[in-house]
RNA sequence: GUCCCCGUCGUCCAGUGGCCUAGGACACCGCCCUUUCACGGCGGUAACACGGGUUCGAAUCCCGUCGGGGACGCCA
């Protein structure tokens, strides 16, 4: 064991095959809080030893994905591929310790055998046939010029155990585990050669991942052994499922964190929902109440997080409880944290704001307790930013179908603009004296004023919403009102003169 | 098939032998508030997989069964 004096060394090592997706961001921020907590290191590292399906692309995709979780990293990142060396000198070592060998065995040998055991009902493991090869013979070979890949030669009996800090202690039998390749023929190292090398080669001491990799770790405390260094401590995290508790993929819809961003998800909210799956703060987490508390900071995070609150079984991924947690953290937000997020949904519209900065950060105020997700500020909020906004059509279904509303709405207007001043007491003060003079009742009156305001059927309160639009905009909007196509069709607001 | 891990409301968690008539959150259903929709307030439906032990006492400990997941590559 790594001494406890020692400070943390973590590491996330995700393998550029493919996007960062949901497993491997709570993995990556489960490293992040460990390391952030208890004042250790946060290492990247990038797996790209699969040259045919890695790719820079993703490389990019998964540092922008981290980038936009926060997730930010002390060391690195660093390339696997570029570290060929320490994985040939790794393999030298075990085999000179006679824990490894090489082993001719062709990919279509090995194919073949593999399938004629499993259908005779046997283990689809290695033979070994080559572990018994004389040294000086298989030297011979190669030198010959006969391509071999090197395997781990596998103590015949006994176990080979670690204490997880998630599970316990985890046994596994000698004889279930095969002589797997450490490196293959052509000189690159796989997966369980790579790892163990450069964990201990960056001094790692606690292995946080996916709990997909308990059943390698025991091919990987073996080569701790025989390599006479001591193990890190292994902290196996469960994973998360899709809605039918099958392992979240492509056919769950979005699995990879840029989608979430595109969702208009903040990054905030993201990992407050993602820490909150499968990790809890136990009696930490209670409040004065002594309820258990939902929602937590970043900085509240950190301090809490700890290995024990990792639970042991998988966690069924909750899009309903996603969206709670981003309308409660655009909530909670100001509107000077929010405006640059709002401005990036924003850019992907091409939607250009007609307001000043001051009335910009004053109507996301106004409007934020009523959004579930920051697109709504570039779409069905449209209207408090800018006169270039559509009527939703229900909306004019549900309460200006009448055209008698429209008609008086436009008579509304003229009132206001003459009107002795424009206060939110004062404005409806005289909608609902206007509607006593016309006989109708003043909810019809504020609720398709709402509409022919906002575009929209939900808003905030009515007389709120026309301080923050302006005089001049209300009686313009009032005024074209007779002109709101009904249903099905979508009419533009007139342009400011 | 073999090995490994897991098993509390629909979902995420709390619970480490008596505080449990099992608690909270999301979702769902009522009611209140109301100018729409949210928010908020109040209330409700809903779970210890099953069977054996151990114990005065078990959601908590042990065993078995069943169920779910993961791993069995010259992928990572």
């Amino acid at each position: 064991m790594p001494s406890t004096s020692e400070s943390p060394r973590v590491r996330f090592a995700p393998s550029p095959t493919g996007y960062l997706h949901v497993g491997g961001a709570r993995t990556a921020l489960f490293n992040w809080l460990f390391a952030r907590h208890t004042g250790g290191a946060f290492i990247l590292r990038i797996e790209d030893t699969d040259f045919e399906r890695s790719s820079e692309a993703m490389v990019e995709g998964i540092l922008e994905g981290m980038s936009w979780l926060g997730l930010n990293w002390d060391e690195g990142p660093f390339y696997q591929s570029k570290r060929l060396d320490l994985y040939k000198a790794t393999a030298q070592k075990l085999l000179d310790g006679g824990h490894a060998y090489p082993c001719f065995c062709t990919k279509e040998d090995l194919e073949h055998r593999r399938k004629v055991a499993s259908e005779a009902g046997k283990p689809p493991m290695y033979d070994r046939r080559c572990s018994i090869i004389a040294p000086a013979d298989a030297t011979a070979r190669r030198a010959a010029g006969q391509p071999a890949a090197i395997r781990f030669r596998v103590p015949e009996g006994g176990v080979t155990a670690f204490d997880d800090a998630v599970v316990g202690r985890v046994e596994f039998a000698n004889s279930e585990l095969e002589d797997f390749v450490l490196l293959r023929s052509d000189g690159i190292p796989t997966y369980h050669l790579s790892v163990v090398a450069d964990d201990l080669d960056m001094r790692l001491t606690h292995i946080i991942r996916g709990a997909d990799h308990i059943s390698n770790t025991p091919k990987q405390v073996l080569q701790y052994q025989a390599l006479g260094a001591p193990l890190p401590i292994f902290a196996h995290v469960p994973l998360i499922l899709g809605p039918d508790k099958t392992r979240l993929s492509k056919r769950h819809g979005a699995t990879s964190v840029t989608s979430y961003k595109e969702m208009g998800i903040m990054p905030e909210a993201f990992r407050n929902f993602l820490t909150l799956l499968g990790w809890s703060p136990g009696a930490a987490g209670k409040d004065a109440d002594g309820r258990d508390r939902e929602l937590f900071s970043s900085d509240e995070l950190i301090r809490l997080f700890s290995l024990e609150g990792i639970s042991k079984s998988n966690a069924v991924f909750d899009n309903d409880k996603l969206a709670w947690f981003n309308t409660e953290w655009i909530r909670r937000s100001s509107a000077q944290e929010l405006l640059p997020l709002i401005q990036s949904e924003w850019g992907k519209n091409g939607f250009i704001p007609q307001r000043s900065q001051s009335d910009v950060l004053a109507a996301i105020d106004l409007i934020k307790p009523r959004a579930r997700s920051l697109t709504d500020f570039a779409t069905a909020f449209c209207a408090y930013f800018s006169d270039h906004f559509t009527f939703d059509p229900g909306a004019v279904t549900k309460f200006l179908k009448d055209s008698t509303t429209r008609d008086l709405l436009v008579e509304l207007g003229g009132r206001y603009a003459s009107a002795p001043e424009f206060t939110e007491a004062s404005a409806e003060q005289l909608l609902r004296a206007f509607a006593d003079e016309k006989g109708v009742k003043a909810a019809v009156l504020i609720n398709g004023a709402r509409v022919a305001l906002t575009g929209q059927a939900v808003a905030p309160s009515l007389f709120a919403v026309m301080l923050a639009l302006g005089r001049e905009r209300v009686v313009r909007r009032l005024q074209s009102a007779a002109s709101i196509s009904a249903p099905t069709a979508s009419a533009e607001a007139p342009q400011p003169a």
